[in-house]
DNA sequence: CTAAAAATATACTAACCTGTATAGTATCGG
DNA sequence: CCGATACTATACAGGTTAGTATATTTTTAG
């Protein structure tokens, strides 16, 4: 059987050698944190889900924490890696991207690469901002908001970094109010905001 | 000793008699819950620091979902008073309460009254949609929704329910990033951004 | 085929959790 | 002073949790 074959995971910047059980044991982490929160998801669950053992688990893993981490880093990075893809596509005008950024998130939260945004979940889950789970949804934040700021400048807006935190505001009240409402319609009605947002900005630059 | 003497509570509407101890109980709950999260804090950490037992806790909550629930309402309630204090002292043109919405929210941010937005947190540690504590947070994150529209439909506003969801996204989001980074400027970056949203949509009226 | 590596099965510890049982103390109204 | 009520103190039941120890089976590589 290849069962235990290693492979090279599809997504592009991301061709580490993982075993398929570590995939599979971060997979199945990734949807119950997102279902059912991570305090309430015992690693005892995970991995009935996944069809392995403790044993397995903490081999990969030397603690509850860190697998919450690496779930964390691969959510982030799968988010960037799609969400670069989509961008680096556009050839059109330098305010194209910013222009287009919530219509891929739209696509992106009804794609089924979207398991929720966990940095956010996450951080509510552990608000002490000593916390290591804490300190890394904090940086996934901060890096989201420099990527749209980065946009913002390539688009030649003056107050760029003041946008980006505007248009960060929106998108994570817009998945907040999605996992508070399912289909509330908040991430069409904050694409909508962003249109006016942006406009705004570009017509003050 | 005047410990156990019963007396009203000072916010307004809110008459009803409480025991002291209850409403100990209560705020120390309220602090925990926002500062280490709901599943991390234990009854026994609850009545510590309330200076109680839990034979008294339990007097008063049948259950510690009893508890959290309990504290929902009341913050909820509090916020909802403080607001409508705020806004019924103005006296000026039908489109000054929506107006100065933000400026409030801000202000109650740095208020002593304070704790956090209960409903976020609570909706984000318990994402089960048939959980009673998911349901009252999402029950209160629309109210405080149909009660910005009725602002927005006091200012003679077209779309008041549109406009209402974009800025409840803004100000869970708001709240959302203020509580992933401290002093992030987020709710002033989210008043800037409401007060774009709002002109516009007065002049689209 | 063989030896190493990977994964499983199972039982266990030690801590923590919610909720209760039991008994004793303090304070109140009358 | 007395009976009722509010509260405390303490121990414990029953469950769940993260993480480990030990032994066995399966798979892989050479």
């Amino acid at each position: 059987m290849l069962r235990y074959k290693l492979y090279k995971t599809v997504y592009a910047g991301y061709n580490q050698i993982m075993s398929l059980l570590k995939q599979k044991i971060l997979k199945v982490s990734t949807d119950l944190f997102q279902s059912r929160g991570i305090n309430s998801t015992g690693v005892d669950t995970i991995v009935a889900v996944a069809g392995t053992t403790k044993m397995t688990l903490y081999k990969y893993f030397t603690s509850k924490e860190e697998l919450v981490l690496a779930v964390l880093q691969q959510s982030h990075q799968e988010f960037q890696n799609w969400m670069n893809d989509k961008l680096n596509a556009l050839s059109g005008k330098p305010d194209e991207k910013i222009q287009k950024l919530f219509e891929f998130i739209e696509e992106w939260v009804s794609s089924p690469y979207f398991t929720g945004v966990t940095f956010i979940k996450a951080s509510a889950e552990f608000p002490n901002e000593e916390n290591r789970i804490h300190q890394l949804s904090s940086q996934q934040s901060r890096e989201f908001r420099q990527f749209i700021s980065k946009l913002a400048h390539e688009a030649a807006i003056k107050d760029a970094d003041g946008l980006a935190l505007q248009l960060s505001i929106l998108f994570e009240g817009a998945v907040q109010a999605e996992q508070i409402k399912r289909g509330s319609g908040a991430i069409k009605s904050a694409k909508k905001a962003a249109k006016t947002l942006i406009d705004l900005a570009l017509k003050q630059s």
